[in-house]
DNA sequence: TCCATATATGAGCATTTGTTCATATGTTCA
DNA sequence: TGAACATATGAACAAATGCTCATATATGGA
């Protein structure tokens, strides 16, 4: 059976950069959970503290923070703290720049 | 305690549209995977068929198979036959844009 | 210093997910 | 029609995930 030379060549090049695509993926996991996303989303807004997270999202404030460290764990996210209260904001415009991706395609 | 007017207005926002952003969650769910964004940046390139998916992704027929399902029910992939084979290519060209993107995050 | 408030962390648990194995469906060709 | 090939599907299972509960840590004010 002939092989076709194209295919054969993009096969390779997914297979040496198996370890990118596995990047990729894990950076797309974390927006991947709608609590996640909708964290994400809110600070591209404004930065906000922990307990202003928990009043949107109908869950715990410790499910929030367990996602926070996700998020801070990644890079995506940053904190200072200000009284009792840490502050979490976007480390860079990334973030921002992906879920306006997903979106336009939801608009499709 | 004073409430911060900005900040509640993004709350509302996102509360409201919450739907939105399952939607959103749900398609990041999509690329979440290795197998699958290798499929689906390999579709970038050339439209394949399955046994050709299968052979540069380390996992069965079967295993490539039930992937291509989940991204033919999300229509990120459209398919048709060519003889014993089927031949699978993307649906438009937000994929490419998406994967595009997180790329642009990973590279730093 | 003691207490209230704010956040973080670990254990436990139910749910989801991705894979394999076995098998079914569908197509081509002799 | 029957064998070989290509793909799809269902069951089963291990691993990962996201939540809650209980509790620890840290800060500020009386």
């Amino acid at each position: 059976m002939e092989k076709n030379e194209s295919i054969s060549r993009i096969q390779g090049a997914i297979t040496r950069n198996s370890e990118l695509f596995e990047e990729l993926a894990q950076l797309y996991k974390i927006f991947a959970d709608s609590s996640r996303v909708k964290i994400l989303c809110a600070l591209t807004q404004s930065e906000m503290c922990v307990s202003e997270i928990s009043e949107f999202l109908s869950i715990t404030q410790s499910a929030v923070s367990h996602q926070l460290r996700i998020l801070k764990t990644s890079n995506l996210v940053k904190t200072r703290r200000a009284g009792k209260s840490i502050i979490y904001s976007l480390t860079d415009d990334h973030v921002r720049t992906i879920i306006d991706c997903g979106m336009d395609h939801i608009a499709e």
